[in-house]
DNA sequence: AGACAATGTGAAACCGGTTTTAGATCTCTT
DNA sequence: AAGAGATCTAAAACCGGTTTCACATTGTCT
């Protein structure tokens, strides 16, 4: 591999003249500039990140850290940020928190000693608050409470959404509506359950049918019969998640009540899943390659400048309606 | 943030020292090692990852590229790969080549400056020769062919696996079965086609039906009208990957054929989409988790020792049957 | 007792960049 | 014409580790 010593050398200059032109930074005449610009095309130089990051405290890199990377929420998320930083000259770490026993905040201490530039936090298990602490590390902050007062957040309007799906049920003529809810020290969990009884109370007539779930397929077919166990009379569902939804559909069909003639279904996020099962589930869509498009782009911005205020981006999500809530009659 | 050599100092001893107490290499006295090792645990010390690379050529960094990380098979060995990366101390690297066009092979150049000390390839769009040319990298590299003797290469069963879905097909009754491929560049796509020809071959009065299909669920779709349109009478479907089978499920339950009472059908891959659709579908599964393990352990045994043989690795594949080939009669 | 290997240690060089410092020129002002 | 800036450049220091080298000490074997 060749340096910028060598580079130098064989331009005739200092290297300090050759990191000027690398970086567009100083003084520089043009004619060196272009006799070394000339140099590093001939000899093919490309300059050492490592040794760049150990001068600049910098690697060029992300990191994204998510939960469960096999949860069809998170590959679309990365596909977006992957793509935004790979535009950017960075690369994306990943780094998945489950099965992990994070003794001693692991990921943190990786981020710190390798100089990571920045990170896109999507799952409760990094302790953000130790994070800020330890580095003033740019961060972005996925669809949760976001206790940092530095850090960017995004997330999307989870309550309008809820809303939107639980007035789509009574829109089509849903009697008795149920939630299943996920886990609660998941801030969009309890917005979602929220926006849910937000409308029912609306409603006097109408009685909150609430189930616990763990936004798994697993959780989803669980909490189908738990549901009708106690109130077998539900006509319409608005599930918490997508993946649950599959799972309440994959039970439902096995149970042979027909969805939606029997009761309509309708799912949250847009994970394609959605599309892939019969039959296709409504949902409340999330720009999620957006999203980690989005996340990466606001994090290089706070890199590049640090004074940046800190926003918090709220965006709109869309009620895709689909068969699993097509009554029409 | 501390450094080696405030150890040194507050230790009373040489950075030299420190950095072999750290590495656990050359000759250190017991009394100053341990003296060493307290000042190192009250500091709080951690090595900085990039000064370290620097100087040993290294950057304790795995990287994964894959095709497109929305497709269900990469999370999954993404997963198992990262499972194994941090257990080792390692950080996996991200890269999705799908969407990016490589000018200049992009990739090739990132791995090479950031001192990456592994690549798992699995994609066809990194020049893994010139990868090869150009730095001597640990490489492994999955389900594809390799031409290069100094890689070591994971892959499936896929000629047996292939042979066993299509004897499978046979054993439950079939009479005319047909075989989706998938694009040929790909090297299990042929594999695969080639053990679903090497059965029917074996079977004179049997009539080879192949269609071409390019491995996603809309592929499949469209390979299923093109089926039906010369083939009404086709009574089972080996289709070449799971992604496509799902699609296949889905078009034949619009056209209200019944699976498998109609048309029985089996994927290929064993992603957890199969589980999830209805009905569920009938595959050859391959260890994809596992994988991504081995991938990485065999990686990180190449990175310890470089002297170490190339192994070419083949892993089992199991016929797992469920519904869409289930025929009880 | 002398030779030789094994053990232990710090100074200095090194990895490959960036940045500071200091000095040289050149160009305006007044 | 002298002083103030702006432009340009190389040498040296620096980032935070590792490794080589040189030298001392100790132990072991004839």
């Amino acid at each position: 591999m060749k340096t910028i010593r060598d580079v130098a050398k064989s331009a005739g200059v200092s290297p300090a003249t050759v990191s000027r032109v690398l970086n567009n930074k100083g003084y520089v005449s043009e004619e060196k500039k272009a006799r070394i610009e000339k140099v590093i095309q001939e000899m093919g130089f490309e300059p050492n990140q490592v040794a760049r990051g150990l001068a600049k405290k910098t690697s060029n890199t992300l990191a994204l850290i998510v939960s469960d990377i096999t949860n069809p929420f998170f590959p679309e998320l990365a596909k977006g940020a992957e793509h935004v930083a790979h535009l950017n000259g960075y690369s994306l770490m990943l780094g998945n928190t489950m099965g992990v026993d994070s003794e001693d905040n692991d990921y943190i201490k990786i981020l710190m000693n390798k100089y990571i530039d920045g990170v896109i936090i999507a799952t409760h298990d990094i302790d953000s608050e130790l994070l800020e602490k330890h580095t003033k590390m740019p961060m972005v902050i996925l669809e949760m409470e976001n206790k940092i007062e530095n850090a960017c957040t995004i997330k999307v309007d989870t309550l309008q959404g809820s809303i939107t799906a639980t007035e789509h049920l009574i829109s089509i003529g849903c009697k008795k509506i149920a939630h299943i809810y996920g886990p609660l020290y998941d801030q969009t969990a309890k917005e979602r359950l929220q926006g849910y009884q937000n409308v029912i109370h609306e409603h006097p007539e109408r009685e909150e049918v609430i189930v616990p779930g763990d936004f798994t397929i697993d959780g989803g077919i669980a909490a189908v019969s738990q549901l009708l166990k106690d109130h077998p009379d539900v006509d319409g569902l608005f599930v918490g998640n997508d993946l649950m939804a599959v799972g309440v559909i994959k039970e439902l069909s096995r149970l042979h009540i027909r969805v939606p003639e029997d009761i309509a279904v309708c799912g949250f996020d847009g994970i394609y899943l959605t599309k892939v099962v019969s039959p296709e589930i409504t949902t409340i869509e999330q720009p999620i390659y957006k999203m980690g498009e989005l996340a990466a782009e606001k994090l290089i911005d706070r890199i590049n400048n640090p004074y940046m205020n800190n926003e918090s981006i709220e965006l709109k999500t869309k009620l895709v309606i689909r068969q699993s809530s097509k009554k029409d009659n």
